[in-house]
DNA sequence: ATGAAAGCGCTAACAG
DNA sequence: CTGTTAGCGCTTTCAT
């Protein structure tokens, strides 16, 4: 096999198909693209030729013709948090199946880098967005705001809502997950509950569902038990922000948590390590409640009580609303826009007694 | 603000943008696209307009001139798995940074889906490839393989080796790896081993270290303690596959194996949920070994002895080799092709005694 | 400094 | 059934 090199292969084109096998392009275009109609002959020849030259459509130039890209843009927060790699774990599997192909963007909760890669993705003309949102509130409020989200390409928001946006969202019920959690663990006797989050916006949710449930049980809503601070800096897979926090939270014995609610897993685990470094012991000296099961919960000594969401119905759901939009430009998704996903409590052993009432 | 419901917006061109400015197209995509030069009036004239219509290029336009896409391919096995996730979370970091778009597919260890992604891909016309090969070795000796990559574009081959093909890779020492923790295992006094893979490639290297650590030791290599089965229908995130072997494995009391290699993070998992099912304790009744290190490996009782594999440097090394040769196709990079790391056996509790030897 | 025009590879009328 | 041809939106010579 002489080495050709530098001599980067040319890339065989449509024409040089129908050259080969002396009929036109439009006829070459036909057989391949599988649309209108070819002699037996003909077709054979095409077969026969493109196979000769191995050759591969260029789907950019397809794209340019038909004004579809066949990919759409997937924006999350870091595709190294199982829930969100379950999500595009989903996503991808469905959209293969229609021939699309998946663009991932991480962001960082970073609203600034969440606007650059939807710049990025509308140049690449994706067919269609999914999107968890960086945003803050604040950041809309910009008069550019309106300009950043093009209403005329199919979108489907996950995981937190945009206000002011009319596309169709897909959540859990944060709210309502915080609310359970936090009131099983009142209910279980604890008083102070320490919650760590972060700014953004799913997470401002849950807090109030933790208010509204220490309110509702009479118990005071103490800004010192929150632990809200920014995400910047911290490295995809860091687990520093939980230890940190949790440290926190447990530095004054006196008015130490006897409880701690963490929003999502990657906290969970920094608050499980940081509780061990302490020495103290869960559920006696600390209980934990995390979001987002994950698998080896169960298998923690004791095993973690989680507010699991259903991740599987969220993709599920998110993204046959995208192909419907995508497919059929003039659905209109007015009513029942918005669909929020109850969370479940999956009560196991790290708050105390297994009660189940 | 009137809703012109159904009337797709426009999509504004570069030709919109220089009537409304009242200069040529050639002009506006000097100023635009930062090439040529423009006189200041044109320059003003030119970004106001395309301000006013909120004008967004076509990326797909400028690809079909350029000829480059400004987007990478990344065929893993599952992104769920966090090997992977690391893996294109840092990969898709640096290539932001350039510009490029990262696009994921996920083969679920299965051949002809591999095959069927590099087609889309290579019809994207992507710039370069980033790839965990699932071909198994037999796949690869038809003779059509050797169109199925191809070795215009840019490639770089992570993970697993992929024989007869020249593209450069980036993989762990696996054998090495594996004959380290067998060799643990061994010095610790255990004489049957379970060792639990699959059918890709990666896990045989692993299963051969292990082989020529027993040998190496005297042992025999007991194919009985070899679960080696394929990872057909399994799904994503599924742990079901490790608890079955595990419990397989475990079957006869008499024949059972005191220490158990798990060759993936999920396999792990799956050992450990089955462990536990079956009331044995780790390490007294079996001792554990995983492969890929994970953030609750210390927290579990007993902390998991892992084979840690540099992910950070996999990655960086694999994407910044990729840009190379994508930004400078001429690059030889014949010698060093192949950059093997090693391994590092993480020594926590599960295995018995806390040795260092 | 700027405009006209060719052309990237393909699809889809349109005409035959 | 098949070929000719006109673009898709952009970049980029080549003139001016």
């Amino acid at each position: 096999m002489p080495r050709k090199s530098e001599q980067k292969s040319k890339e065989y084109t449509i024409k040089d198909v129908a050259e080969l096998a002396g009929v036109s392009t439009a006829t070459v275009g036909r057989v391949l693209g599988g649309y209108g109609s070819a002699s037996h002959e003909a077709t054979q020849a095409v077969r026969e030729a493109a196979n000769k030259l191995h050759y591969i459509p260029n789907g950019i130039a397809q794209s340019m013709k038909k004004k579809t890209t066949k990919s759409v843009g997937l924006i999350v927060a870091n595709i190294c948090n199982p829930y969100f790699s379950s999500i595009a774990r989903i996503v991808e599997s469905v959209l293969v199946k229609k021939g699309y192909n998946i663009i991932i963007c991480n962001t960082d909760e970073d609203g600034d880098r969440e606007i650059s890669y939807l710049k990025m993705l509308y140049e690449k003309r994706i067919d269609g967005l999914m999107i968890a949102s960086a945003l803050k509130e604040s950041e809309r409020k910009d008069s550019q705001f309106n300009m950043t989200y093009k209403e005329s390409i199919p979108t489907i928001i996950i995981d937190r809502e945009i206000s002011n946006l009319k596309f169709p969202t897909v959540a859990s019920d944060n709210f309502r997950g915080a609310y359970e959690a936090t009131s099983h663990l009142i209910k279980l006797g604890h008083k102070r509950i320490g919650i760590i989050g972060s700014t953004i916006s799913t997470f401002f949710r849950r807090v109030e569902g933790y208010r509204q449930a220490m309110l509702d049980h009479s118990l005071p809503f103490d800004t010192n038990l929150v632990f809200n601070k920014s995400y910047k800096n911290v490295k995809p897979g860091d687990v520093s922000e939980g230890i940190y926090a949790t440290k926190n939270l447990l530095k004054y014995r006196e008015y130490r948590p006897t409880a701690i609610f963490a929003l999502n897993n990657l906290l969970t685990t920094g608050v499980l390590i940081a509780v061990n470094d302490l020495g103290l012991k869960i559920p006696d000296d600390v209980a934990v409640i995390g979001w987002d099961d994950f698998d080896l919960a169960s298998l923690l000594n004791p095993p973690i009580t989680v507010v699991k969401q259903s991740t599987y119905n969220i993709a599920t759901i998110a993204i046959s609303r995208l192909l419907q939009q995508i497919e059929n430009p003039n659905t209109i998704l007015n009513e029942e826009k918005k669909v929020i996903l109850s969370t479940e409590l999956v009560i196991r052993g790290s708050c105390g007694s297994n009660v189940t009432y």
